[in-house]
DNA sequence: CATGAATGAGTGTTCATTCAT
DNA sequence: GATGAATGAACACTCATTCAT
């Protein structure tokens, strides 16, 4: 499956061949267990080129999840109308998440699983990243709130929260969509929009869920 | 840090010693970047004996994986009472789950982590703790349901997606709230159970969101 | 098939154990790949208990060849009555020697494959034993040659190369016919004595033959 | 001692360069006891070359057994005329034998004592060697016989034993004259050519040997 | 531009050997 | 007398990385 040995080729197309290999190896394999003779050899040059080109094991994995962050972020945004409501946006925003994750299944494990897991070098690149979506989600849900014309002052806090929880499991379905066949990307966005607008409308009317008091030893 | 080197202990104290540092070695660093010396080091015994008492990295990582599948499990059903209504064994449940992956932060990785990513044998082991708490999960959703008098046949597919999605909102922010510091387990469990209970209970209400039809090219 | 585990069993017996272990242990896997955790367990005493007997592995292997060329000898010389013929001598030796080594094909396997593979050591323990050996050979042939009287002056030289021959030629048979199902002693011994005393040019009327002058360059 | 530390080699020159520096070592210690360290350090080169180059310490290790093997053989070959009669053939084969395995002691000990004690995969290497010179000497025995016009229907299985301990006494001799200083090729031959061809019988006036009956219990 | 040749440093694993009890 | 507990030293093997051509 590796690309045809073709010689001579401009440095930009032999990079991004590189890139397309070490995506695979690195999502299938994980950081430490892909070996550069393997990426090397998937992408169809030599290891040494590699290294001219790369630098290092560990600059080629960032810029494989800065390629593919970059990929995903824009793959959201292409898919948003800011003009539109803020529920559709967000489904908007999820149905190209999921879409391009299911598209990219090698890319999504390097960003969730790989890139987490190796170094805060690597888990930073991929936090700014998460920290764009939450901030676009946050937002989304500021914006309901104000078009409910409901408790403007919901604090901040609060809002964070169900951000990252929304996003985490945006993050979990992703990975389970990605391992369960027959799954698409549309079920998987109804699933996630179901459980999240409905949780947060019901919230906007005021009905909420009353936590019982610590135990008192 | 590791432990104090006392000599001449009894085989089963050792092999807790060492599967501690295990866990927290490969907590930290990933099955494959760990290191057996260092796991040794930590534990405050020799190689050898390591090998002696659990054979192999690859047995090693396996029995760090069940016992704190095993603990971690235990937890969650201690934290519970059957005989309280649904939404308050959702939330002791939440609440136990969330102080025990914040108490143990590095089983927690392991599990949620590194144990998905090398192999199918480990990630077995961790499917299985899941399917668990999924099922607790998918039962409590169900049983709310019954309790609303609200659409008895609720179609189990859509069940199981929302627990799935209600437990991947909850593995994203063990994982959040462990690296984000100030961040009470009660936070965590009011985040998630406000999120999930206000959004489940407003779909058995009959709100529902609508999705927009297929782009039509 | 290891010994039954008995407590308290008097040092010589224990130590007899050890050595029928040992040398099925050697025997089979050589030197080096045997394990003296295996002896041990074979033995069905612990590893310190070898060590307090036999002190090292080196010791136990120089015990088990010395305990095993004695016995060999033994055999050997027990076979033989020096009263009769040379001819019917030589047909008794070379008997009770493919009898015993037929009848322990491990320790026949420590003398000739192990025990000279394995440092000068070992070696020369090995030497002994063939030593006596070729010395009763050397005796009987020039006995024989006596009683023939034929050829009183048969160089010293020669005959020690022929008994060399004749002792090599038994040592590799007797490795053959172990390996060979259904091959009994007394036809190993009837083959090497037709070929030894009749020769291939008796087959040929009993001319002798003579070597061709070295190439003239 | 080792090879002189020149660097980048071709390919074809370093890899005979560690097979001589394997047959050495191999030869000197046995399969286990020779470590890669010693072999690379010897061949003057790092390990991992070994490895790049020979795969592992078992792959090595055939690799200098078939080497060695064919080598043998070759030698045999090339100083054998067919067209020459029987006995003159035995000749020139067994002094060929004997002057390479003079000549290449480590090989020979490889071949002879190491390779048939590490498991059938080395031995059944060495056991199509065997087969192909034995089958030689088998084809030269059944020659001899038909050129005295004696005994055409000599049994099969008794020639193969015949053939077996010649064989047996030619590679007991070969290592007994290595070890033994002073000895050339040509005079082991003419003992093995003596002892094989005339028999010690012939000392005795062509009497054919009659075994005696079995003992009666 | 591109590569065959080469290695330092480290990995998981094993083994003969010894105490403390 | 006998053993469970423990280890120093080594081994086969791998990998990211670099020259010389």
């Amino acid at each position: 499956m590796g690309a045809v040995k073709t010689k001579r080729m401009p440095r930009a197309v032999r990079e991004q061949q590189m890139l397309d290999a070490a995506v695979q190896i690195f999502g299938q394999r994980g950081y430490m267990a892909a070996s550069m003779d393997d990426i090397a050899e998937l992408a169809g040059v030599s290891k040494p080129l590699v290294y001219l080109y790369l630098n290092s094991k560990d600059d080629l994995f960032t810029a494989c999840i800065r390629r593919e962050a970059t990929a995903l972020l824009a793959a959201v945004r292409l898919g948003v109308v800011p003009e539109l409501p803020a529920d559709r946006q967000l489904w908007d925003g999820l149905l190209a998440f999921f879409t391009h994750t299911a598209g990219h299944p090698d890319a999504w494990r390097v960003l969730h699983l790989h890139a987490r897991t190796h170094g805060e070098r690597f888990a930073a690149e991929v936090t700014a990243l998460r920290a764009e979506i939450v901030a676009f989600v946050t937002g989304l849900i500021a914006a309901a709130a104000r078009d409910a014309h409901r408790d403007p002052d919901l604090p901040e806090r609060e809002v964070a929260g169900l951000a990252e929880a929304l996003v985490g499991a945006a993050e979990s379905l992703a990975a389970w969509a990605n391992a369960t066949p027959g799954v698409t990307a549309r079920q998987t966005t109804a699933t996630l929009m179901n459980f999240a607008w409905a949780g947060l409308g019901s919230l906007m009317e005021g009905r909420q869920w009353t936590p019982p008091p610590p135990d008192q030893p």
